[in-house]
DNA sequence: TGACATTAGTTCTAACTAAAACTATTATTG
DNA sequence: CAATAATAGTTTTAGTTAGAACTAATGTCA
C-alpha cells in the first residue's frame, strides 16, 4: 500500500491551472523576446540595458539596476560584454569616485535607434491580439498577483 | 539637437504597462517560490523535478523534460545534484539501453511527502487573495498571452 | 544485412542569476 | 579629526539556461 500525496480536488483546480498559465505565458513571452533580439545580436539582459540607456546621457550601475531589475553583480558582467562589443563605455565620476556612469557609444546609440522601435513594435503587435479591455484587465490581475507575492 | 526615439503615446500606453505587470508578477511569484523552497534546501528546478517524480515509479529524462519544461542539457546537471544529495538515483533500462529512469530514493520520497503539500499550500494561500472569478479570468488571459507569443 | 537516420542522454560553451564576500570611497558621528 | 558606517561597484560561488556538438543505442529501409 502506497501513500498518495495530493491536495483535495477543489484546491488543486483553483491553484494549479493559474500557475501553469503564468509559467506558459512567461515562457512564451520571453522566448519570443529572445528570438527577436537575436536579430540584433543582443541577449535579453543586454537589450534591457541598451534600451534603458537610450535617450539618457548615461546612468550609474545603481540606476540601471533599479530600472531593469538586474542585480548589481550580474550587471557588471552584462556591461562588460556590452563594452567588449563597443556598444557602451564606463565613464568615471569625478564628483563621487565610487560611481561609474555607463553611456551608449555612437554605435550603441545607432543600435538603440534601429532596434528599440522595431522590437517594441513586434511585441506590441502580439499584445494587440488582446483587445484593450482584456489588456487592462490582464494588467490589473498581474499587478494583483505581483502584490500578493510581495 | 538630439533625436528622441519613442513610440507614439497611444501605443506605449497599451503595451508597456501590461509588459511591466507580467514581469513584476513573474518576479514576485518566482521570488516567493524560491524563498519557500530554500527551507527544504531545494532550488526551484530541483524542486520541480522532485515534485514531478512524486507518486510515480520513476520517469525518463525525456518524460521529466516534457512535464517540467527543463531542457535535457540542463536536466543532466539538475539530476546530478539531486543524486549527490541522495534524493534520486538513475536506473538503467534493460529494454532500451538509451533510456535512463530517474527514481526518488526513500529520502527523496520522504522529502516529497513533507515538502510538496506544504509548498503548494503556501502558493495556494497567496493565490486565494484573488477570488475564484479573478483566478479564472487571469488563467484565461495568461493562456491567451501564451498563445499569441506561440 | 548494411548504410543511414533517429533517439536518449551527456558534454560543452557562453551567458545569466542571486547571494555573499570583498574593495574603494564617501559620510557620519563621537 | 579619527573611528565607524554606509555606499558603489567588483569578484566569487553555485546553480540554471539554451543551444549545439557529441556518443551510444535503436530503428528503418533498400
Amino acid at each position: 500500500m502506497t501513500t498518495t500525496v495530493t491536495l483535495d480536488n477543489a484546491s488543486q483546480q483553483d491553484c494549479l491551472p493559474l500557475m501553469r498559465a503564468l509559467v506558459a505565458a512567461w515562457q512564451a513571452f520571453t522566448g519570443f523576446d529572445a528570438r527577436q533580439l537575436r536579430e540584433y545580436d543582443l541577449t535579453p539582459s543586454q537589450a534591457d540595458v541598451v534600451f534603458t540607456l537610450g535617450n539618457t546621457d548615461g546612468l550609474t550601475f545603481g540606476e540601471i539596476g533599479e530600472r531593469t531589475l538586474i542585480t548589481k553583480g550580474t550587471l557588471t558582467g552584462v556591461v562588460d560584454r556590452l563594452a567588449e562589443k563597443g556598444l557602451v563605455r564606463r565613464v568615471e565620476q569625478h564628483a563621487d569616485r565610487r560611481c561609474t556612469r555607463v553611456v551608449l557609444t555612437p554605435r550603441g546609440v545607432a543600435l538603440f535607434e534601429r532596434a528599440f522601435p522595431r522590437h517594441i513594435g513586434a511585441l506590441q503587435a502580439r499584445f494587440e491580439h488582446l483587445d484593450p479591455a482584456e489588456r487592462r484587465e490582464a494588467t490589473r490581475l498581474l499587478e494583483k498577483i505581483a502584490a500578493v507575492f510581495q
